[in-house]
DNA sequence: ATACACGCCTGCTGGC
DNA sequence: TGCCAGCAGGCGTGTA
């Protein structure tokens, strides 16, 4: 399911493709794609047609490619099942096709597939950042998009890969939450790009039980957990992501491979790589959680 | 502000 | 063999 590494893979292979491409033409096959853009398929079509892509950003989960209209992009979240393609116009159609965007310079499609449609695409306005620092990752292109972000993702918070993610302002709001380490990390709002996979993969390399307390773990844990974080998302990213079916692929239709590095997420009744004891699976806020009942234990004192 | 349940979706799997 | 409940879970919204 597509997290960071995932939407990162697809930011790197469209801004090889589809970077200064001239938007042609736009036809909405399933206007459920577009539950986030308020004026529907027509206004969406007309929104795009004559622009030109001026970028790839990413942040978070989240994409957005800035066009020659100034103070506008497209943005996409591909939810738990999208994919972004980029084909050739007489590429054979792909089932659940929601979205053709027709460009020239180079003559692609680019086409948004979404099994589940938890995903979607909008056009949205762009507005500075609140630090005043570049909205996202972007690093092949610099200009008059780099200080903004889309309206609807200015709530995101910066990701543990973006150069300017600031870790100890992270670290001091994790002293003073209540809840469980692992609904922190998949708070957007306060880290984003980490979900149910990546969380369960850091947990396991810093040795923390998903339910731990965040108040109740040191600076010190802390700082392991992030440095965890920081290590799995650019180990996944360097393998083009994690794919376990159909569900998540590149812009070329091709599967990632860190599926194959995993030692947590979905290795429930195989032995732990670190003790050999064996892993579990448990029920956790309508999800699942993966860990090692030797090595990831609560603790009720804190934790140092 | 924080915390958390819920609805949105489709295709695959397992039990009867 | 065929049916259907259960499961996968990110995000926005609503409630307290």
């Amino acid at each position: 399911m597509p997290e960071l590494p995932e939407a990162e893979t697809v930011r790197t292979g469209l801004a090889k493709t589809i970077l200064n491409s001239l938007i042609e033409s736009v036809v909405v096959h399933d206007p459920r794609s577009l539950k986030r853009h308020p004026g529907g398929p027509d206004d969406f079509q007309r929104a795009l047609v004559g622009n030109r892509i001026g970028a790839v950003v990413r942040r978070g989960k989240f994409l957005w490619l800035p066009l020659s209209s100034k103070g506008f992009a497209l943005v996409a979240h591909l939810g738990m099942s999208g994919q972004i393609l980029v084909r050739s116009k007489d590429f054979e159609p792909e089932r659940q096709n929601r979205i053709s965007i027709n460009v020239a310079d180079p003559d692609f499609q680019i086409r948004f597939v979404d099994q589940r449609i938890f995903g979607s695409m909008m056009i949205d306005e762009l507005e500075p950042t609140s630090d005043l620092a570049p909205g996202g990752f972007s690093p092949e292109t610099s200009g008059a998009h780099e200080n903004l972000i889309p309206r609807s993702v200015a709530h995101i918070s910066r990701d543990p890969l973006d150069p300017f993610f600031d870790r100890a302002r992270v670290l001091s709001k994790l002293k003073l939450r209540n809840s469980s380490i692992k609904r922190a990390l998949l708070d957007q709002g306060l880290v984003s790009g980490i979900g149910n996979i990546y969380a369960d993969e850091s947990l396991w390399r810093a040795r923390l039980h998903f339910d731990q307390p965040a108040s109740s773990i040191s600076t010190r844990k802390l700082n392991e957990l992030f440095d965890s974080v920081t290590e799995v998302l650019q180990a996944a990213v360097i393998q083009g992501g994690t794919s376990f079916d159909e569900q998540y692929k590149n812009v070329n239709g091709e599967s990632g491979y860190f599926s194959q590095q995993l030692n947590a997420y979905g290795q429930a009744g195989t032995n732990c790589n670190r003790c050999g004891a064996i892993m579990k699976r448990e029920a956790w806020a309508n999800r699942g959680s993966h860990f090692c009942p030797h090595c990831q234990k609560i603790r009720k004192q804190k934790l140092k």
